[in-house]
DNA sequence: TACCAGGAGACGC
DNA sequence: GCGTCTCATGGT
């Protein structure tokens, strides 16, 4: 097992996990196991240090996956410039970093997510790859690391409503099939922004929220800026807007913070769901 | 353009 | 318990 230790100043582990990025994590002793693809590492926070156990062979995987190269101090100062609150949101998620995540795994994942609720959205995708994922161990646990396409292909309908999908079921089958007959994901990296967008679109139940979440959180496109209800909540309450049309508060939003724009959704998000929303509840 | 079905667990009351 | 909401999209 290794171990890689790193300043905490700009990656909080929990803030990281919580803010709507990802899914397959789970708390575990002081932190949380997090797994990517088909491989697990056990991530804390302790004594001013964000610290990564995982194997050998995964080092340089998770050193990518948690974006280590990254100037965070830079994303984090731009937003406090902006004032107000997006200059609240990153001081309170400071912490937060992007992961670079396998881009199938992203696609499907936040196919599942639409309309969903993240408690939910766990589970499900838990259960999918508990049914068709291979089993691998970590620290003395089993895990189910991502399925494979084929495996995806190969379910029928039923298993996906079975594991809770709802009408989303048909989106990912229909995408699993897609992918098995030859359609290559990651190959998409190469093309630019706006033709790479246009491309994920015309995907079966990928619309505008699904493919700004992959276009930032798989391709790593930073100029993308996902609008879902919190973020609209974000723009009508602290922004004062009046657009009511999602895409369009993602331009608004996009024209305004360039390629800082999902760096600072993030922040956004994290502050309205686990921060502000929370404590205008308490008093 | 505006609405509505799909769908079920989480959450507030 | 019961109604509302949830990191929406496709179809009409």
């Amino acid at each position: 097992m290794e171990k890689l230790s790193f300043n905490q100043d700009f990656f909080n582990v929990k803030d990281t996990l919580s803010c709507g990025q990802v899914f397959r994590f789970y708390p575990y002793k002081s932190g949380y196991k997090i797994i990517s693809a088909d491989r697990c590492a056990y991530v804390y926070n302790d004594g001013g240090y964000a610290v990564i156990e995982c194997e050998k062979q995964d080092e340089e995987y998770f050193s990518e996956y948690f974006d280590l190269t990254r100037d965070y101090a830079k994303i984090y100062s731009a937003a406090k410039d902006f004032g107000g609150v997006l200059s609240c949101s990153a001081e309170a998620g400071k912490g937060i970093r992007i992961l670079r995540q396998n881009k199938t795994e992203t696609l499907f994942s936040f196919m599942i997510s639409q309309n969903n609720n993240i408690p939910r959205i766990k589970n499900t995708i838990e259960k999918l790859c508990a049914a068709l994922g291979e089993a691998k161990e970590f620290c003395g646990e089993t895990f189910y690391g991502f399925p494979s396409v084929s495996a995806m292909a190969n379910a029928d309908l039923e298993f996906y409503k079975s594991i809770g999908l709802g009408y989303r079921a048909e989106y990912v089958l229909s995408l699993a099939k897609k992918i098995d007959a030859g359609y290559n994901v990651e190959a998409l990296s190469d093309l630019e922004t706006p033709l790479l967008k246009r491309e994920l679109l015309s995907i079966y139940g990928v619309g505008e929220k699904v493919c700004d979440c992959v276009l930032f959180f798989g391709f790593g496109k930073t100029d993308s800026f996902p609008v879902d209800t919190w973020l609209e909540k974000v723009y009508k309450e602290d922004f004062c807007g009046e657009i009511k049309d999602r895409k369009k508060i993602s331009s608004y939003f996009t024209g305004l913070f360039k390629e800082n724009s999902g760096f600072f959704q993030q922040y956004l998000f994290h502050y309205k769901r686990n921060i502000q929303n929370k404590s205008t509840k308490n008093g």
